[in-house]
DNA sequence: TGCTGGCACTCGCACGCGCAGAGTGCCAGG
DNA sequence: CCTGGCACTCTGCGCGTGCGAGTGCCAGCA
């Protein structure tokens, strides 16, 4: 067990390494934080972290930097989430006031958050799965053609175009719509298969065919996770990366665009709260270097899907926390009032 | 004038350059290309090329690079478009063959530039103005709220939520959707404004106000340029750019990050075949070191969008121009299909 | 007139060196 | 258990040097 000098210690390390991002050593440390004890101290503290792995020197008699373990203990319990200013805060309500619809909303909080936390800002569009209906529209293409629409309570639009196996009338297709609309209405995606199950039955033979590929397409267009989409935003803030350019940025980068990978990494963050991976803890090798602060947010009081940014493991995680869990909050209270 | 073995000499620094990345000497030209002549005379062709400003030394005593304007006489003189082999063709066919929606074409055309060409790949929306309106929809989510879903010839959706000034039945909601579909419907967006003028008229004085409403929301997302949308990729590929990173790639990812910058560098282009914008020749001085290779592609005769790539003045031309025109053109085959 | 080989010249760059500065570990004393 | 002192170890930087690539120019030749 660590003394609670020794956590002072650390905190002081990593709050003047992301600051300075220089290492830092045991002189300066006293000078900048008032710890009360001298360089001398501090050393054999440093000495003592070091062996417990929170820091490391990249060469000897350089000062010391943080480990990945050491973010990790700064994370969870020597600091906390820096909450936003009143004027922040306002400041973040007025711009995502603007936005006219979802992609808007998406776009928007790209940009916010990619300018306040100065770092790579990656939104999730809100997810299919957890969302309700709140339309499904059928539109007649053709006589054998139909245009499914689904509309969600967070204003996604989703849109697919049927072939159906016979020729469908209008009637049909209003009947159709009717009946579908009447079952799914401001129902949770999960609860539609059994909803309609039966709905064919209800129909003339020869349209039944015709019906249930339409419920079929309806279904998958539902569970299809790998529709899922996100914005990224700010990845001119890599540039702010290191001074050893082309080896730390170009695997974010590509890790940026395998819009899977980043899927995954949102996915796996199930804390209600600001979730916060660092590093190594990260699957994806690309994102070794850097770290992936994300959080939750929905409309009501459920998560829809997730927002965060990702940047250098060395990064002010408490402004960090703060701007992603402020931003996550005005967007699900833009997406409720809409 | 310059002479026909100077143009000679010009290409084979551009395409030695384009190769090596690295300055090329009148020494290294003569034994990779057989120009016939000692490599005295090249230097005196060269200093004549310097004189006119087609080429330039980075320094003194260094081998030459092309300037701007050197790659732009070799576009436009020097090199044809290098045509993707049979195979490649194949490749990009079935590859965009997969794509099961207006957003898959548009991802996997993004995909495939960067990949090919190795840089980034920008792939513009099927833009709404030139395109034609398949059908509107319209959906009662409250008494006094309609839901307008547009559908275009090129499967693009748009919905806007309008707030009326009144409640609106579901019968006069039914009309105004019939009517409005038979009147616009496989029209051009340019048309529809006259189309739909004296459409408030045919309907109960209580309703004319909503109807106005809706039909100006409309209209506005006819319009609304803005709103075009596009997708780029590659950003990876930057990491290629250069040594002296992060001054060259910083303001390349601040102007691909504008929407707007890229949107009007692509409607810039007028030409009816590919066309190439050098260096200085953009517009934005953040894309001052880079080159656009840009072509419009459509589902008919007509182009309703562009793609391109932007990468370094440093290119390989001739092979950019030829991917980037035959991505167009499958892509116009397959949305025309669909 | 235009091409060629030869030659002197100019730089940029990589290399090696030495020095200063920052930071450490350890130790003896309070 | 903390502190001041001391010897030690690195890295980064400035500097001078030598090398090599590449040039420009010139005189000779077809």
């Amino acid at each position: 067990m660590l003394s609670e000098r020794r956590l002072q210690v650390l905190r002081a390390i990593v709050q003047d390494y992301v600051g300075t991002e220089e290492p830092v050593g045991s002189k300066a440390l006293t000078e900048r934080h008032s710890l009360g004890v001298s360089p001398a101290t501090v050393r054999n503290d440093m000495a003592a972290l070091e062996d417990e792995g929170y820091i490391a020197q990249p060469h000897t008699s350089a000062g010391r930097i943080p480990t990945d373990k050491g973010y990790r203990l700064f994370v969870d319990k020597l600091a906390g989430v820096k909450p936003m200013t009143a004027p922040e805060r306002r400041a973040i309500q007025n711009f995502l006031d603007g936005a006219v619809d979802l992609d808007d909303v998406v776009a928007r909080t790209v940009r916010l958050l990619a300018q306040i936390t100065r770092q790579v800002a990656v939104v999730q569009y809100p997810s299919l799965t957890r969302s309700t209906v709140r339309h499904v529209e059928l539109l007649s293409l053709a006589p054998a053609r139909v245009m499914l629409v689904l509309i969600t309570d967070t204003g996604r639009v989703e849109q697919r175009v049927v072939d159906c196996p016979a020729p469908f009338g209008d009637a049909s297709l209003a009947d159709l719509r009717a009946r579908l609309n009447s079952r799914v209405a401001n129902r949770r995606f999960t609860d539609v298969p059994s909803l309609v199950e039966d709905l064919p039955e209800a129909f003339e033979h020869e349209d039944r065919g015709t019906v249930s590929t339409v419920l079929s397409t309806l279904l998958e267009t539902l569970v299809e996770e790998n529709e899922e989409r996100l914005m990224i935003g700010g990845t001119a803030n890599l540039t702010r990366f290191g001074h050893d350019f082309p080896l730390t940025i170009r695997p974010v980068l590509e890790a940026l665009e395998e819009q899977v990978v980043l899927l995954k990494l949102l996915g796996e963050a199930q804390d209600p709260g600001v979730t916060v991976r660092i590093g190594h803890e990260n699957a994806h090798v690309g994102l070794n270097s850097t770290s992936v602060v994300s959080v939750g947010y929905g409309s009501g009081g459920e998560a829809v899907a997730k927002l965060g940014v990702v940047g250098p493991t060395r990064m002010d995680y408490p402004g960090t926390m703060g701007a992603v869990r402020a931003v996550a909050r005005y967007v699900g209270q833009i997406l409720a009032e809409s």
